[in-house]
DNA sequence: AGAATTTTGTAACAGCACGTAACATTGCCC
DNA sequence: GGGCAATGTTACGTGCTGTTACAAAATTCT
């Protein structure tokens, strides 16, 4: 699990870095903390770091700088917290190479999906290697083909998959057997991240079922994990015909 | 890199033109900058400039004038700086055809930002090096003559393409397989930027569309990405025959 | 077991992106 | 100036996606 992550906290508001460190410990996270660039610099040279809590303004060095410094040594993923919501700051943010952006005040859970979400998008989920370059994958005698990006039914019929669908539909084929959580699902199909009460993905599951199950109330392929998420069930080869 | 750009600034206060001068000096770019639209014009003369950085306000010659007249003659890029940052500015701003805007007292960062962006905008587009000088592109059977400003058919016959869907489908036809985005077509094809609502690539790309695609109801050739933009999907040689 | 709570399924609706017809505008030629 | 061709704008239809609300199912509590 991403849980065990070990996070660099760099603010030089001593309430902020404690209010932080506190909350994210409690969502497992190993953390240390930082309040300014040669503290930061110190601790990212005896420890390993997997991602960096960046506070944009700060006395003496000033986020940004650091950040780009930071850009040009390693690939350790930067979360920029600033003070304004402009889109301008946001901009510069991620010019400057930040994973991620958050603008002051925030909420810690926001802060909490980002790094999720952060962590997530550099790790990378399994994903089976067979059926990485493989153009059409088959599984049940459905053929899922990728560069032309139709499916085709057991008894050869074309099934129209709307864009999202196809998407959602070929982030489960190639990790059979995996339990995907609805955020994964998000981030694998639509490359963004959960907002509270989100449901879009299930509603999409629902559309998917309807189209590929026999019978969507007893679906055979995509199985709901309670609590976890969504699992594809049938076994996918990267064969060719 | 889009470092190595050759930027001018035209602002009548010397203080902020040296300033920026240096402050964009640091950051890689090469810096001419005049203090009006004469020296501005006297040195767009004799420098090839990769995108100006210009203030409203002028004694003598208004920023606004100076852009309109500028946008009537070449299309290098313009950044304009203003004092009040109301939307009415930003709207005008973009209509003269400034590609961006920018309200004082600004970042130096942020300016820096924008840039990086306009830039990129423009430049940094992939551009397949091996179609870059060859005067016909062919694909699919189609042949693209860059210097009569032709279209010939698979079968041999002459398409009449206006000036504009001509150069909105050599656009494409240099950039196979990369997605374009409405902002860079337009900025490719009619070297402007998008004001508000603007559909008039949507347009285009109908009118192309209806006299290159087979089925222009199921487009095989310039293809739609949603929320992205378009594509070019065929292959393109530079081959002549 | 039955009640309360949480989680999932999904209908109904809202909003946006895209295609495009029809109209407006611009620039050009005679 | 009037007519024309090219291009841009507006308006509307359509389809896709996400949100909300509620029902159904699973789980936990008593």
């Amino acid at each position: 699990m991403s849980t065990d992550a070990h996070i660099l906290i760099v603010d030089d508001d001593r309430d902020i870095r404690d209010l932080l460190s506190r909350f994210l410990r409690k969502n497992g996270y190993r953390i240390s903390a930082a309040a300014d660039g040669n503290e930061m610099k110190h601790i990212l040279e005896t420890a390993r770091i997997d991602l960096i809590v960046l506070d944009r303004v700060m006395p003496g060095s000033d986020g940004l700088s650091l950040c780009r410094e930071l850009r040009a040594t390693s690939r350790t993923p930067v979360i920029l917290l600033t003070l304004l919501g402009g889109d301008t700051d946001r901009i510069i943010g991620l010019e400057i190479g930040a994973d991620d952006y958050l603008a002051k005040p925030f909420n810690p859970h926001e802060l909490l999906a980002r790094i999720k979400s952060v962590l997530r998008r550099v790790s990378d989920l399994p994903l089976q290697s067979s059926l990485q370059k493989s153009p059409v994958l088959s599984f049940g005698g459905w053929k899922l083909d990728r560069s032309r990006r139709y499916l085709e039914s057991p008894v050869g019929v074309l099934v129209s998959l709307t864009d999202g669908e196809f998407d959602l539909l070929l982030a489960f084929a190639e990790r059979p057997q995996v339990i995907l959580s609805r955020e994964q699902l998000l981030d694998l199909s639509r490359g963004r991240s959960a907002a509270a009460f989100d449901r879009s993905i299930d509603m999409q599951i629902t559309r998917l079922r309807r189209k590929i199950e026999a019978d969507p109330e007893q679906p055979e392929i995509i199985k709901t994990v309670r609590n976890k998420g969504y699992v594809f069930t049938s076994e996918v080869t990267g064969a060719a015909e």
